[in-house]
DNA sequence: ATTCAGATACCGACCGGTCGGTATGTAATG
DNA sequence: CATTACATACCGACCGGTCGGTATCTGAAT
């Protein structure tokens, strides 16, 4: 092999890009840890050197992408002062799930099921589900306390958005050439916000 | 093993079962021919005299399930005068999804998964969601002729109503204990079609 | 400035085990 | 007796992970 020896972090940031394009390709069992040192240029010596396990790689993966996630709805924690335009415009984050994400979605889908046979890993997934659905709660109810939107359950009304959220992510995936995303996401939030916006004209 | 020799159509109902319950419980790489064998009580002579792969069973289930899905929606088509009430009442298709296949539901993401990724699969999977879609957005163009819907955009909504479904059976099987699934769904369905009812009291 | 010891990074052959699938046999059925 | 319906033994490929070894670097003692 050879390629540039001795460079431990450029190394490992390799093997974690070749698992990650591994993992979506091919699905998590399916991706073995040879495929991934071969499309990393490493060898299974520097694989298990710079990771103890397979899953570890995963996990890492993981993780990753639920803090970006994270972040990136961070960013719009107080960006419009009206709640209703705050939360169509966090719809822009799909944009980028898509954007970046399309392929490695069908492995975090598929972790997400194995995550649901094992209670630990099941917590470790979850985590940042709720995290993300207390945010948007937390939103609602600032909407609810402006006056933006009606008195609707925060709770009950975040699970609904998020619900919507993921079904256009899942929906955009099995049909990724139909429509413009962003605009159907936006659409959809738009159809929801009606229900729940007080209306004061 | 000598279980109950010749009976084929038995056999074969048994193989189904019990790679149902393996797929679901360790998902489709894990779930190894053996093991659906053992659980069957069969040996893998019976299994591939009646299936010509492992795949080839899994695409029945698979079949088998969307075909249901299928089936049960189409129960609602003439349901309810009003299109609202019949679109609320749609919402307890989750509930026997639910509580049929609570065990289960981890092999019908496995299914999507799969199918995100196989272009065959993918045919297979995205041509009953359009009918999925289909048949939904005519029930809005309904509505709407009933005057008992806004004019909305009869597809684009129809994709809300189907992410929004989407949306809620993943959520149940990230929470599955959290709340009453039926009550969540029925709730956001309700949220959603206050967006686009026409107000007529 | 040189040496050298120990840590770090990496190599690649190899292991036990599992996998989907097959070849071949045999017993029941019609 | 031909066909169907199984059973059993087995195959080669491949899997995640290990291990003994080597190359390269760091830093402290000389």
């Amino acid at each position: 092999m050879a390629h540039n020896h001795r460079n431990p972090d450029e190394t490992r940031a390799r093997i974690l890009t070749a698992a990650q394009e591994s993992f979506g390709a091919l699905g998590y069992d399916r991706a073995s840890v040879a495929e991934i040192c071969r499309r990393a240029a490493v060898t299974k010596g520097a694989f298990y050197h710079h990771f103890e396990s397979k899953q570890a790689v995963f996990l890492q993966l993981l993780e990753a992408w639920l803090d970006d996630m994270d972040q990136r709805l961070r960013t719009f924690e107080l960006s419009c002062a009206l709640v209703p335009d705050q939360l169509i415009a966090m719809t822009t984050v799909l944009d980028h799930v898509l954007d970046t994400a399309t392929e490695q979605l069908p492995i975090y889908l598929e972790y997400l099921t194995q995550a649901l046979r094992d209670a630990e890993l099941r917590q470790l997934t979850v985590r940042p589900y709720d995290r993300f659905h207390r945010r948007i709660a937390d939103i609602i109810r600032r909407g609810i306390e402006q006056g933006s939107l009606r008195p609707v359950p925060p709770e009950a009304t975040a699970s609904s958005v998020l619900a919507l959220v993921m079904g256009l992510l899942l929906e955009a995936m099995l049909a990724p050439d139909s429509i413009d995303m962003s605009a159907a996401a936006a659409q959809s939030m738009r159809v929801l916000l009606a229900g729940i916006i007080r209306e004061n004209d």
